[in-house]
DNA sequence: AAATATTTTTAGACAAATCTAAAAATAGAT
DNA sequence: ATCTATTTTTAGATTTGTCTAAAAATATTT
């Protein structure tokens, strides 16, 4: 597989969890290129079975290829934590270098990367590392923006990773680990009142759909 | 700078170790492409300012070519050093894998890894490791076969790093830093026997001119 | 059910990196 | 010095991944 192929694949895993069927315009606006040139991909990975395509109907991914998706993933996912973990980079400095390590190909180095990281379950955004097989421990999450005043958990994963929103939970001391309760939740705008760490803080429904529990 | 412009970047520093001006065949060959491949490369490193290039008369590296060749060295090293070092691999499967590593792009990414790695001088085949700035602290080495009987030192670097022939070093036990006298020299073929660590060994010419000592 | 809007595909073009075959320049031999 | 062999460059084609513009199919609205 090449490098635009690995690229393509990844997108179409990823919109997979949220869509059954996935769109030629989904595709192009998530790896920011033309339609045209989605079509033309799709192609591609149609031909190697990689996913379902009909024209005009949308592409899902084979069992090829979501395995072949998982292992980029595990890639991707792996040089995160290692960045993190080993060269002390911050969680939102980690996502565009993740983005070229996960091509490098080699199983024997990611399966080595991997004992030498203590077999990580979740990388730095607490999202779940397929292991050498490709399956992964999913434990089960709620979303903070739908619990009701007094439930709470620990914080054990963001839904954006984006390098600005990240930034702004280091900012507000919403770290991961972090434990949290539900004080008040206002009506008007879906607004919470959170207990952090013995601290009270509050976050729009904006930051509280992003936010996971355990 | 693309990959491909930085792998003939880094054929033409390596050639320039032992010629002063590189021949478009030497590039080609090196890359195992064609001439008329390596003259179209040429022109484009030419025209950004990488090499000086005048038609027919072959390449040679400006001061900024020598500079970018020497951070993708520095970048192949280091990879070395962190898989052999970190993730346990032997020194005759890192080649192809630091072959890719190298174009990570992220000079934050090798300068943590540097100091992760403990800042090395030298990568696990002996040679210099460029530090930050391009220096390379550069110890005098002598080749073992050009060595009189009686002497001797460490063995600290292999001018031929294939897979091959340091699978044969490690199968003779002559590992880097092996300490290694000249016991003998036979004049009719320059074989030696060689005291290695205490223990007898005898090699040829072939292999001798491949081993370098402190 | 038509008409309209949107999505998707096709057709054709382009840049990057490669190749083969032929032409041009240089180097080596007589 | 001329001829010959080798090296190097050019010209033109190919593959991969992209684009724009236009055509075709599907979805939505009236
Ligand atoms: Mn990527
Ligand atoms: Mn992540
Ligand atoms: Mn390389
Ligand atoms: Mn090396």
């Amino acid at each position: 597989m090449t490098l635009s192929e690995e690229n393509y694949l990844k997108v179409i895993y990823h919109l997979s969890a949220d869509l059954q069927v996935i769109s030629t315009n989904a595709i192009a606006d998530k790896m920011q290129t033309k339609a045209s040139s989605a079509t033309d991909m799709i192609k591609k990975l149609s031909e190697k079975g990689l996913v379902a395509y009909k024209k005009y109907q949308g592409v899902t991914l084979s069992e090829t290829g979501v395995h072949a998706a998982r292992m980029i993933v595990r890639k991707h996912r792996l040089w995160e934590v290692f960045l993190v973990d080993k060269l002390a980079f911050a969680w939102d400095e980690v996502h565009e270098i993740a983005e070229q390590l996960e091509h490098i190909q080699s199983e024997e180095l990611i399966n080595k990367l991997d004992d030498f990281l203590g077999n990580p379950i979740v990388d730095p955004h607490g999202d779940a590392i397929p292991d050498r097989t490709g399956k992964m421990t999913l434990t089960k999450q709620r979303v903070l923006a739908d619990l009701p005043e007094g439930d709470g958990g620990h914080l054990v994963g963001v839904k954006d990773s984006s390098a600005a929103f990240l930034q702004y939970l280091d900012k507000q001391q919403l770290t991961l680990g972090s434990r949290i309760q539900v004080l008040e939740k206002e009506a008007f705008d879906e607004s919470m009142v959170l207990d952090v760490n013995g601290r009270q803080k509050s976050v729009s429904q904006k930051i509280a759909r992003q936010l996971l529990l355990d």
